[in-house]
DNA sequence: ACCGCACCCTGAGCGC
DNA sequence: TGCGCTCAGGGTGCGG
């Protein structure tokens, strides 16, 4: 779901949410492997806190807390992070939908994929974090503690530049769509902005990387700013889960030019749109605008 | 160092 | 209606 757009929109929104708040209360589902920190131990340092800081890196959320560790959140694929208040059917199951009228503007209840419901000492709206298949994450960094899983991520996608990048995969035989998809190149893109991406440099994306030139990689590094500063001007995509934080829809979705649009005419030349498979997921590509 | 693959989980949509 | 199958925007860890 999540990609960098939706992560820094629901930066962004949900940050007056949380900064400058004090922790009352944490309550949690029972532990799984979405809570790399355990619910115990969340609570425990989560309680009596207050947010000072909500930063991004790629898809990462990090709250920095008054006492000097950091709070850190990954949406995964179908995470959704809101305030109570939000309403939208896409907080629902498909068979909620259905018993409901067409237009019909429900507040969300907690149900059993709200894995986190943060309270707070004064009384503004709980924040709620949201996530079906649980490939989200939730996790405490001690002050000065080093993480793997943030150490490993390259240059934020919206700053990357491409003389930068260029040592990083020039060497690499994988497709060009694989190296724009690792997170230790180039945090924050994923499948869809990648391939978008590729779309507007005129690169295919199962082209190999060591094949594409300094000019190329220049457009492409181009692409992928254009790409995702449009997208968080417009809200990001809500292709099925995403929402931000107040419940309101992207309007990304309406702006793809190549994915998801298989079989579909090229906006800018009339070709059909392809997808094939690279590295077990999709990928879209007009077949005369790529080279 | 790099690459491909299996796996983590749940739900929606499809053909039969 | 229901079953079985495929697919989905995320990442990790393993063996070759």
């Amino acid at each position: 779901m999540p990609e960098l757009p939706e992560v820094e929109v629901t930066r962004r929104r949900i940050a007056p949410l949380l900064v400058g708040r004090r922790i009352a209360a944490v309550e949690t589902t029972r532990d799984s492997y979405f809570f790399v920190t355990k619910p115990d131990a969340l609570r425990r340092a989560l309680v009596g806190r207050r947010v000072v800081k909500l930063d991004r890196h790629g898809k990462y959320l990090i709250a920095a807390l008054d006492d000097g560790q950091r709070f850190v959140l990954h949406l995964g694929m179908t995470g959704q992070l809101f305030g109570a208040g939000a309403t939208s059917v896409r907080l629902l199951s498909a068979a909620a939908r259905a018993s409901l009228p067409p237009e019909a503007q429900v507040a969300f209840s907690p149900d059993a994929h709200t894995h986190l419901r943060l309270r707070f000492e004064d009384p503004g709206p709980e924040v709620l974090f949201r996530d079906v298949r649980k490939f989200g994450k939730v996790f405490l960094l001690g002050e000065g503690e080093e993480s793997r899983r943030l150490g490993r991520l390259g240059e934020d996608a919206l700053v990357a530049r491409a003389d930068a990048l260029w040592p990083l995969l020039h060497h690499r035989r994988t497709a060009i769509k694989n190296v724009l998809l690792d997170q230790a190149v180039l945090a924050g893109v994923g499948n869809i902005y990648a391939d978008e991406a590729l779309f507007l440099a005129g690169i295919r994306p199962r082209r190999s990387a060591s094949r594409v030139t300094r000019s190329e990689l220049a457009r492409l590094v181009d692409a992928v700013h254009a790409v995702l500063a449009r997208s968080i001007e417009t809200g990001g995509s809500s292709i099925s889960d995403y929402v931000a934080p107040d419940g309101s829809d992207g309007g990304y979705q309406d702006e793809r030019r190549v994915y998801a649009r298989e079989g579909e005419p090229c906006r800018k030349c009339g070709a059909t749109i392809r997808r094939i498979v690279i590295g077990q997921r999709s990928a879209h590509y007009c077949p005369a605008c790529q080279r």
